[in-house]
DNA sequence: ATTCTGACAGCAA
DNA sequence: TTTGCTGCCAGAA
């Protein structure tokens, strides 16, 4: 019984249909301007209480090739937490404040009236039959 | 294999 | 109200 022993792609990447990849596609679809939260991707990915990996994620967000907008999650309460994982802690809000969020304290002050929430927004997508 | 860590969130004091 | 502790679960060491 050799099984195909899967270290061909050098033990690595694969694995296209994990938690990471679904963070990173539900962060995707964030419109430009908008935001949302680690706790609510989390639980439109199904596990309402993994936020912290979805931060976990992001961090990783870095290696793929594809851009995704991480600077669009923050945390329930609009504070931007993650500021210090853009090489520089400005680059993160000036990032927003380019997109129109208005950004104080570290904190998105439009923070609702921007939020965007996956598992409302997305849920007439899924309605629709498109997978 | 075991232990530690983490870009959160919820709840108890 | 603010502060602190706990649960979560997947990687990294």
């Amino acid at each position: 019984m050799k099984r195909i022993k899967t270290s061909a792609t050098g033990g690595k990447d694969q694995t296209p249909n994990d938690f990471f990849s679904r963070v990173y596609e539900t962060t995707m679809l964030i419109p430009y301007g908008r935001i949302t939260s680690y706790g609510a991707i989390a639980r439109y990915l199904g596990s309402g209480r993994s936020a912290r990996m979805v931060g976990w994620a992001l961090n990783a967000s870095h290696t793929r090739s594809e851009l995704i907008p991480a600077h669009r999650v923050v945390n329930r309460n609009g504070l931007l937490t993650g500021k210090h994982h853009f090489g520089n802690s400005s680059t993160m809000q000036q990032l927003l404040e380019n997109e129109g969020l208005i950004v104080d304290d570290d904190r998105v002050v439009n923070f609702r009236e921007k939020f965007w929430d996956p598992s409302r927004e997305l849920k007439q997508i899924l309605v629709s039959g498109k997978k």
